[in-house]
RNA sequence: CGGAGUGUAGCUCAGCCUGGUAGAGCACCGCUUUCGGGAGGCGGGGGUCGUAGGUUCGAAUCCUAUCACUCCGACCA
């Protein structure tokens, strides 16, 4: 492709709305075009990465066996009334209607459309298992659109849906889905990590993401150190203390702590050590009989939202009751909150179970209890794990401590059982021809994330450093100094055919530009390999070549270029 | 949705407080000079200052409404 017909939109500056660098980049580099709120147009240059990412991705799935099929954007209510998801969903579901007034939505997602198909396909179970799946745009009304490709409400992802005869006909394509996104991961060049995953909204027993490390990641990862241990913060257990809990050795006493309404000052103003706080957290339960419960997390931990809300007693999805609330019923404000005297029912975290002579609030405003002990000073209440796991926590597989780590979720499979398949009535006849509900996985990937993912990875400070599967192109071919020399343009232009005839993707940039121009473009836009000719390497017999990610660039025997850049693209 | 902020040329921004002829750099067009790391000179095109009202002799500037966008929180590929 010659850049003078291949225009290059590269913009010198930041555009100001972009935060993270995958953004920046891609609107620097040309790549893609912001239409509105999460909506994006991809350019020529990027449409190329966005085909070879999906190309690598089909690849994979078709060597696994799935069939590729592609269904309609725009979904009938009917089928997610059906599965309850039309109530359930909520606003992130952009709701259509015809000219009839007839229902729809912008599919989000495929689960009730596949099934519908299935259910109507498939009446055996020699026809079983089936894995479909289709590269697709997604349309996803986002709260918080943002971090361009990264949060897009529309998007390109790659969903796939398997119909078994038994749990572990699941498990089996479950299994082969985990290996296949490694592999999908690894041939994209990715650094990227599997993790154990909470299974949300779309309901399953079981489920892992594959995240893509960077620290500009949205999601946090505990990974052990010592064994292959890993899951998303929201699922990672923190085990209960091994060591037993200390015997009282203060009294409990009330202290005046009318400037410390948060953990921090109380720590501050009173030299308590932070494990030896408790934090108080009142959130709405799950049942008229207990509209508010008290949740306990020792002062230096947080509270896992996830965890707490699968709890019986607690309101799912979590609420944080007000300050009103929690004034009528305590008759003291959040500041000044503890479990001692306190009319609500209590979940305490596994750690704080563990502590004594510790401080917390004494449910009257500017006062605090000090060296309270459970069983002592107030019964020791439910125990359940309610915390984010902390950096050094042991690992829960008993081997090695958690590290704590930042990635991108650009890949989800589920074991969706028959949350869908008993809804929408997907059944078959087993071999004694009786009716059978049939189970379900899905499996998704981000493709246009993970164009975004990429970026965040393989980046420097002059541009985008494509990872081979990715890049646009192969091969940046620069001439210099070729609109003054007829001998240096008839080499080149043969260099280029030469090229490209032998099968490089090369981008030649025939622009009457000075070379840094060039250079920084083809930098910024992120081609891996450079090849450059002038005429005194025309004299010599050479071409300079230098890798994206290369110090110096080196002097290549111009006859030998073609070898030469096989052997670098081999690497 | 709650909180914070921003809308002025294709991009990055100044001007607004204190109302009085709409600006700079980059990009673009022409000429010129230069030619191995986003050069320089001369000339040029381009904006109803997000939109709609209001105040005023006069509004980019003050007021009101509205729309859009960005950031921080709960969601997800």
């Amino acid at each position: 492709m010659r850049v003078s017909q291949y225009p290059l939109a590269t913009l010198k500056e930041t555009p100001a709305d972009a935060e993270v660098i995958s953004h920046q980049l891609l609107l620097r580099g040309g790549y893609i075009r912001r239409l509105a709120s999460g909506l994006y147009t991809w350019m020529p240059i990027g449409l190329r990465v966005l085909r070879k990412a999906e190309a690598v991705v089909r690849a994979e799935m078709d060597r696994a066996g799935a069939l590729e099929v592609l269904m309609p954007a725009v979904q009938p209510a009917e089928l997610w009334q059906e599965s309850g998801r039309w109530e359930q969903y909520g606003p992130e579901l952009l709701r259509l209607k015809d000219r009839h007034q007839r229902e729809f939505c912008f599919g989000p997602t495929h689960e009730e459309i596949i099934t519908d198909l299935v259910r109507r396909e498939v009446r055996s179970y020699r026809q079983l298992p089936v894995n479909y799946y289709q590269i697709q745009t997604k349309f996803r009304d986002e709260v918080r659109p943002r971090f361009g490709l990264m949060r897009a409400r529309e998007f390109l992802m790659k969903d796939a849906y398997s119909f078994h005869g038994s749990p572990e006909s699941l498990h089996e394509t479950y299994e082969a889905m985990y290996e296949t996104y490694s592999r999908i991961f690894t041939r994209l060049g990715l650094n990227f990590r599997a993790v154990q995953a909470d299974t949300g909204s779309i309901g399953g027993s079981a489920s892992h993401e594959f995240h893509v490390l960077a620290n500009s990641g949205e999601d946090t990862l505990a990974v052990s150190d010592q064994s292959d241990y890993a899951a998303n913060i929201e699922l990672a257990e923190a085990v209960a203390p091994a060591a037993p809990r200390a015997a009282p050795a203060e009294e409990m006493r009330l202290v005046d702590t009318p400037d410390a309404r948060t953990i921090q000052e109380l720590v501050e103003q009173f030299g308590l050590p932070i494990e030896k706080t408790v934090k108080t957290l009142i959130v709405h339960g799950a049942s008229d009989d207990a509209p508010l419960v008290a949740l306990l997390v020792r002062g230096d931990h947080e509270l896992n939202a996830v965890k707490a809300a699968k709890l019986p007693e607690v309101a799912d999805p979590l609420v944080f009751a007000g300050e009103d609330e929690i004034r009528a019923a305590i008759g003291a404000g959040p500041g000044s909150l503890g479990p001692v005297n306190l009319p609500l029912p209590m979940i305490a975290d596994r750690a704080v179970a563990a502590m004594s002579d510790f401080g917390a609030g004494a449910n009257i405003d500017g006062k605090h209890h000090f060296g309270i002990n459970w069983e002592r000073d107030v019964a020791l209440p439910q125990v359940a794990d309610v915390r984010n796991v902390v950096e050094g926590d042991p690992s829960p597989d008993g081997r090695g401590r958690l590290r704590l780590v930042r990635g991108i979720e650009v890949g989800h499979v589920f074991k969706l059982g028959t949350k869908y398949s008993q809804a929408m009535k997907a059944t078959y006849l087993d071999e004694q021809g009786r009716e059978q509900v049939m189970v379900m996985g899905c499996y998704g990937i981000g493709v246009s994330r993970v164009v975004a993912a990429a970026i965040e990875q393989n980046h420097d400070e002059r541009g985008i450093a494509w990872p081979a599967a990715l890049a646009p192109f192969d091969v940046a071919l620069v001439p210099i100094g070729m609109h003054r020399s007829q001998r240096l343009r008839e080499a080149i232009e043969k260099l280029y055919a030469d090229l490209t005839a032998a099968g490089f993707a090369v981008l030649f940039d025939d622009r009457d530009a000075r070379p840094g121009v060039m250079f920084a473009d083809m930098e910024l836009i992120g081609i891996p390999h450079r090849v450059v000719l002038s005429e005194r390497g025309l004299d010599a017999g050479e071409v300079e070549y230098k890798g994206r990610r290369d110090d110096a660039a080196t002097q290549v025997p111009l006859a030998e270029i073609d070898a030469f850049l096989r052997q670098r693209m081999g690497d």
